[in-house]
RNA sequence: GCUCCUAUAGUGUAGUCCGGUUAAGCAUUUUGGCUUCUCAAGCCAAAGACUCGGGUUCAAAUCCCGAUGGGAGCACCA
C-alpha cells in the first residue's frame, strides 16, 4: 500500500496517510495504533529509499493489480436522498401566492419539490396560497400555470388554499374554545411594541367566552384592524415569529375567486400549517426565509393534534444583477426602463422563455445547485453553460452579418450555393441564390487587407483587390483554406434585415445598467423567414439566438 | 439591537450528520492541444479551494469554543 501510494505520489509517501488508509479499510487496527506506527514509518521510510522507477518494478513484480487506473468515483445524479421515506408514500407541494408572474425563484421551489415526488413515486400538489383578497389575481394565477406547464412540470392535484376556509374556521374556534387562542384588539403599534418587549397584553387574560363573542363580532362588527385572532405561543420566546402571532385577520377586499364570502382570512402560517397537515404533504421545501416559521407550524399543528410533515429549506435562488422582486421590477417597467415581465433581461420564466432558456435547462441547473443553504448568487453564465448543451444539436445554423459591408466578388461561376443546416447533425440544406454583391460584417472587414485573401464559408475563397468604403475582391481556386479566415456572408440581393436584441445585465451593482439592452440592425439571410416563431438558431460566429418574430431576434448566449 | 441560518478553487456545488479508505470529487470559467469550411459543439490536458484563531484526537474540511464575512426574520405579506 505504501508502494502504491509513493508511485501515485512522484516517489514519496507519508506515514500520516498510509495510517489513515490502513485505518480506514481496516477498522480493527484502530485500537493497535501504536504499534502499526512502528511497522508503518519502517516501511515508509524503506520505500521512499527506493527511486520511482524501482517502485514500479517492485510493484509490477509483487502487485501488478495496483497498476489498474482506479475507476472514477461516480457522481451522484439529482437530489440528496431523504431520510425514513416510503417509496411511493411521499407527497411534496409547491404553494405560490398568485400575486406576481412566476420567476426563476419559483421554478427552484417547483422544481426541487416536483423532483423529490418523482425520486420516491409520490404525489405532487400545486396549491395556490391565496389568503390575501388583496394580492391576488386571476393574471398571476394563469401565469403561474402557464410557466409551469412550460417548465414541463407535472401536479396529481391543483387545488387553492382558500378551499379551505371553513376548515381553517373550525380548527380557529377549536383553538379559541381550548384557550391556544385568542382575539386580540390592541392597536397595530402596540402589538408590535410589545412583541418587542415581550410583553403580554391584557387581551391574553380574556377568557374564552369572551374570545367566542369577540370571534363573533370579527363576522360583521368589527371593522378591518379592530380585532385579529392571536395564537398562544410564547412572549418571552427567543424566535419572534412565536411571540404570539396572527391566526386570522379582517381583510374586506375583493377575493379573486371567492369574491366577498369571507371577511376572516387566515394568515399564511395557520393555512400553512393546516394545508400540509391535511393535504398529507410528507415533505415541505422551502426557501430559507422561512425557516424560522417551521416552529410555529410544528407547534400549530401539536396544538390541534394534527400530524406533522417533515420541513426542509433551501436558499433562494437569484442571479447576478437581475432583480427577482416585484419591489424593483414594477418601477423599471413604470419608468418604461424595462418593457414588460418578459423583458428579456429579466428572470421571470416568460423573459427566460423568449430569451431562448430551455426548460430543460433550468431543472438541470436547479438541480445541480442542489439543497444547500448558502446563498446563491449564480451567474449567469452557469445556466448559459446547461442551455447550450441543449441548444446545440438542433440549432440551425444560418449567416448574419452586423455592422454591415459590401463586398463585390468577380469571377464567380454560380448563381446559387447550398449550404447544410447543421456541421453534424443530418438537418439538410438551405439554397441561398446569390450574384456577386455580399455583404460582410465590419468586424471582419477591419481584419482584412488588400491582397489577402477571406474564405466565405461554404462558397468560395476571395482575394481581396481592393479594400476602401466597399471591397472588392476576386474568386480564386479553393485549396489549402486552413490558414485564411472564414467568415460568414449574406447575399444582398435577398438579405432580410432583422432587430437583433442583445440583453445584457440589468444593475451593475445597486445601479441600473443604462446600456442593458443592445438593439442592432443586423442582415440575415431569407431562410430566417421560414423559421419558426420560437425556434433557437445559431448565427454563425456570433452565438445562439431566437427568433421573437420575422423582423426581430433575441441573442441567447455564446 | 435581538434571534436564526450560512461559509470548500474565479463561479456554482459534492464531501461535513457517523473524524481516517479522497494530500478534497464534479460542473462551469480560464489557458493550451486535437478535431472542424463557425470564434459553436466534441475530445484531451493544465491551472485553481476547505474564512480566520484556538481546542479535542494517533488523525479534523468533518467534532467543540471563539472571531470575522454574507444572508434572513423581528408584518393584521406569503
Amino acid at each position: 500500500m505504501a508502494l502504491q501510494n509513493a508511485f501515485e505520489h512522484e516517489g514519496e509517501t507519508r506515514d500520516k496517510i498510509i495510517l489513515g488508509k490502513i485505518l480506514g479499510t481496516k477498522p480493527e487496527f484502530r485500537t493497535k495504533v501504536k504499534e502499526i506506527s512502528k511497522d508503518i514509518s519502517e516501511i515508509v521510510a524503506n520505500v521512499n529509499s527506493l527511486s520511482i522507477d524501482e517502485q514500479e518494478k517492485e510493484i509490477k513484480e509483487k502487485f501488478p493489480e495496483i497498476l489498474i487506473p482506479k475507476e472514477k468515483i461516480e457522481q451522484r445524479e439529482g437530489l440528496p436522498e431523504l431520510k425514513d421515506v416510503i417509496q411511493g408514500k411521499v407527497v411534496t407541494r409547491f404553494p405560490p401566492e398568485p400575486n406576481g408572474y412566476p420567476h426563476i425563484g419559483h421554478a427552484k421551489a417547483a422544481i426541487i419539490n416536483s423532483e423529490y415526488a418523482k425520486m420516491y413515486d409520490g404525489k405532487f400538489i400545486l396549491r395556490m396560497d391565496d389568503t390575501n383578497p388583496e394580492a391576488e389575481r386571476m393574471e398571476y394565477h394563469a401565469a403561474i400555470k402557464v410557466g409551469l406547464e412550460w417548465l414541463g412540470i407535472k401536479f396529481d392535484k391543483i387545488k387553492s388554499t382558500s378551499d379551505d376556509m371553513q376548515i381553517f374556521y373550525d380548527k380557529g374556534i377549536e383553538l379559541i374554545n381550548s384557550g391556544k387562542a385568542y382575539i386580540c384588539t390592541c392597536k397595530r403599534e402596540d402589538i408590535s411594541k410589545n412583541r418587542r418587549e415581550r410583553k403580554a397584553c391584557k387581551c391574553s387574560m380574556g377568557d374564552i367566552d369572551k374570545n367566542n363573542k369577540n370571534w363573533t363580532k370579527m363576522q360583521e362588527k368589527f371593522k378591518p384592524g379592530d380585532a385579529i385572532v392571536r395564537f398562544r405561543g410564547d412572549m418571552k420566546a427567543d424566535n419572534a415569529v412565536m411571540r404570539d402571532p396572527v391566526l386570522f385577520r379582517i381583510i374586506e377586499g375583493k377575493h379573486y375567486t371567492l369574491g366577498e364570502r369571507y371577511r376572516i382570512w387566515p394568515s399564511y402560517d395557520f393555512a400553512v400549517a393546516i394545508e400540509d397537515s391535511i393535504d398529507g404533504v410528507t415533505h415541505a421545501f422551502r426557501s430559507k426565509e422561512f425557516e424560522l416559521r417551521k416552529e410555529l407550524i410544528d407547534t400549530i399543528l401539536d396544538a390541534l393534534g394534527m400530524r406533522k410533515p417533515y420541513q426542509g429549506f433551501f436558499s433562494r435562488l437569484e442571479f447576478k444583477g437581475m432583480p427577482i422582486s416585484k419591489r424593483i421590477i414594477k418601477p423599471l417597467i413604470e419608468e418604461g426602463k424595462v418593457s414588460w415581465y418578459d423583458d428579456p433581461r429579466l428572470p421571470t420564466l416568460e423573459a427566460l422563455r423568449r430569451r431562448g432558456i430551455k426548460p430543460e435547462a433550468i431543472r438541470k441547473f436547479i438541480m445541480s445547485l442542489g439543497l444547500t443553504k448558502a446563498n446563491t448568487l449564480a451567474p449567469f453564465d452557469a445556466l448559459e453553460a446547461f442551455n447550450r448543451k441543449f441548444v446545440d444539436g438542433d440549432s440551425k445554423r444560418l449567416f448574419m452579418v452586423k455592422d454591415a459591408k459590401k463586398i463585390t466578388v468577380k469571377n464567380l461561376t454560380m448563381s446559387f450555393v447550398e449550404v447544410s443546416n447543421h456541421p453534424v447533425n443530418e438537418m439538410g440544406k438551405r439554397r441561398i441564390e446569390i450574384d456577386e454583391n455580399f455583404y460582410i460584417s465590419g468586424d471582419d472587414v477591419q481584419n482584412i487587407q488588400e491582397g489577402e485573401q477571406i474564405r466565405l464559408l461554404g462558397l468560395s475563397n476571395v482575394l481581396i483587390t481592393k479594400k476602401g468604403e466597399e471591397i472588392i475582391g476576386e474568386c480564386v481556386n479553393d485549396e489549402e483554406s486552413a490558414q485564411i479566415p472564414k467568415i460568414q456572408w449574406v447575399s444582398q440581393k435577398n438579405a432580410h434585415q432583422i432587430k437583433l436584441i442583445i440583453p445584457k445585465t440589468l444593475f451593475n451593482g445597486d445601479e441600473f445598467n443604462e446600456n442593458s439592452l443592445e438593439e442592432l440592425d443586423v442582415y440575415t439571410e431569407p431562410h430566417y423567414l421560414e423559421l419558426k416563431e420560437g425556434e433557437e438558431v445559431q448565427f454563425v460566429r456570433f452565438g445562439y439566438c431566437r427568433k421573437d418574430s420575422q423582423n426581430q431576434a433575441i441573442f441567447t448566449h455564446k
